[in-house]
DNA sequence: AATAGTTTTGCAAATGTTTTCATAAATCGG
DNA sequence: CCGATTTATGAAAACATTTGCAAAACTATT
């Protein structure tokens, strides 16, 4: 309120201000229950006064954890690892960490560059996103001895505990509900698989699936579109309009089904009556666009929440160390998909 | 590769590896021009060797820059901040600094609190979302002389530079547009404005250029919905279930308007025939959704990626202060709204 | 009032770097 | 091959803390 004006306000100059030593000050924020209530109010007033901010990066050099978490995700732009992202903040901010985030956007290269720079900022554990990982990046956090964590993918022998969900079950969840309706004229539509090991895992599981019940899709209805509205909507209705259509669609996420929900209505194709389009996240929305939407649900702040909570774990106590979490993949049936006719 | 087995490797135990000083490892990384070729050559061998990595937290402590920028939103789970947070991201991470994220959910007490933490991280800037914040927190920022910046919302008499749109003008924009359109029965959908200054612009312009225009929103026509596409569809259908129906109904932001569309579909009403349904923001999507929604655009990425350039060059160099950049809104009429019949 | 015990505090060393200053080594012109 | 420069390196101080140890200040007990 005071003081602010005078340049650089340390633990020494709130110890002279409060008439006691430096280390005395650190104890107040560190045991204050060693203080004597007099000194300890002193420095309390001295504190407000000058208005020192401790400095934690001194603090680190002790060995003393940085109360720091790198959170590694490939962008944020997907609103489904916004949401996990969210989730695990809260949780871990509960814990007294702060969080630092960076996105790779799919680029390897990137991921490792990013990690470096984060453990020359000591954090204090590393969460990635997904199971598949450079070698390079492995080696780099076992090096650490840090704690680290794998989210969003759960498969019981991942490199590191994993917190998510098994996407290849996603994808047998919502092959199986299509091919359970009587659909054998089937579209899929996914989102490129390199380096997105759960894109590819629900791509593999959806293709057995139906291979294994005698039911192949056709290659030209075998569509590779990129993860957005626009071009789930543009290469729904380009399908539409040729002259054998699938009396069913499967979407590899939420977000290029409700595309395709958008294209089937612009083709004048009624959603369900003659084309059932199935998602899979059951994202925001999902539950109330018309009609709304049948999808497999992945609990993003459910994964967020106990990534965060194994994390700060594994961190706070060492011996913590969590196995993984497997948040089960759920189909939920809306009526944008339907038995065939 | 070989000697990651051994405890503490820092600077010392480089020099030890690679027969210099401890001096001559800093410059190593510094001022690399000052060495030897041969002794360079030297030390990289024994950074490899040794895996070490840097101490950011003990340059830190010598005055340098920690190479952190404190951001703080109101939350990551609407996908409009969190694309704002990935195109500044990219563009500090750029300029070498990595990103210390946290929400605090609209609430002031938390927003201080956080500030705090980032600050005892001696972040080099700070970035906050909007322009209203507490004085405390405008104080705390000021006392310590580093750069902040005021994203998403612009306004010139900002505390701090702002870069960002004019949300009142976003507001006035789309008011305009549906009066243009001849609508006189109005009603409104917006999300609840306390703590939050852009959905409180958008409000007031909103009511005060249709008042201006003669035009009043009955009182059960004027709809405060929070933020989720579920709660409108909800809304907007209880609203199409009453005698009197508007022509036209203006959203504070394009997740309200998904959800009021959405609505209308589900009560059998045909938006734009019979209703005119806009949306502010231009989402990602809100172009393909079916009929495609006329909102105001504002341009989330821009926002983000101005601000991430203006902040790190006043970190860089604190001469180069922005004054602030207006991100324009724009209008963007598509087929959800149309002239009344 | 003296002793023993306890609580509170300060001193100094330690933490992992950077940087100033000084010195040693290399280079160069003659 | 010598002295004068220039270049490369090391020693030590500095940075903002924490912490082990010991001294000082209290309390309690007799």
């Amino acid at each position: 309120m005071s003081d602010k004006n005078n340049k650089k306000v340390d633990i020494v100059a709130v110890a002279k201000v409060a008439r006691v030593s430096a280390s005395t000050v650190s104890r107040y924020f560190n045991h204050p229950g060693l203080l004597k209530p007099a000194t300890r109010s002193r420095i309390d007033k001295a504190v407000r006064k000058t208005g020192y901010i401790r400095n934690r990066a001194a603090q680190t050099i002790h060995g003393i954890r940085s109360g720091t978490i790198g959170v590694l995700v490939p962008t944020l732009d997907h609103a489904i690892f916004a949401e996990v992202v969210q989730a695990f903040s809260d949780e871990v901010d509960a814990q007294g960490f702060t969080i630092l985030l960076a996105s790779h956007g799919y680029d390897a290269q990137r991921e490792y560059a990013i990690l470096r720079k984060m453990l020359e900022h000591r954090v204090d554990g590393i969460v990635l996103t997904g199971l598949d990982h450079d070698e390079a990046v492995f080696q780099l956090i076992d090096s650490q001895s840090i704690p680290a964590i794998l989210m969003w993918n759960y498969a019981e022998n991942a490199r590191y505990p994993s917190i998510g969900t098994d996407n290849w079950r996603a994808g047998q969840l919502i092959a199986e509900h299509i091919l359970d309706l009587g659909h054998r004229d089937i579209a899929c539509m996914l989102p490129p698989v390199a380096g997105n090991d759960r894109a590819n895992a629900r791509q593999v599981a959806i293709m057995q699936t139906l291979q294994a019940a005698g039911v192949s899709v056709r290659p030209e209805w075998q569509l590779t579109t990129v993860y957005s509205v626009a071009a789930s909507k543009r290469d729904t209705i380009e399908l539409l309009q040729r002259k054998t259509r699938p009396t069913a669609l499967i979407c590899g996420n939420d977000v290029l089904a409700t595309g395709a929900m958008y294209g089937a209505t612009a083709a004048g194709v009624r959603v369900s009556e003659e084309m059932s389009i199935t998602g899979i996240g059951d994202f925001k929305g999902s539950a109330d666009i018309e009609p709304p939407l049948t999808t497999v649900r992945i609990p993003a702040k459910r994964i967020g929440r106990e990534a965060g909570a194994a994390l700060s774990s594994a961190i706070i106590d060492p011996a913590s160390v969590s196995l993984g979490v497997h948040c089960e993949p759920k189909l939920i049936p809306r009526s944008s998909s339907k038995a065939v006719a």
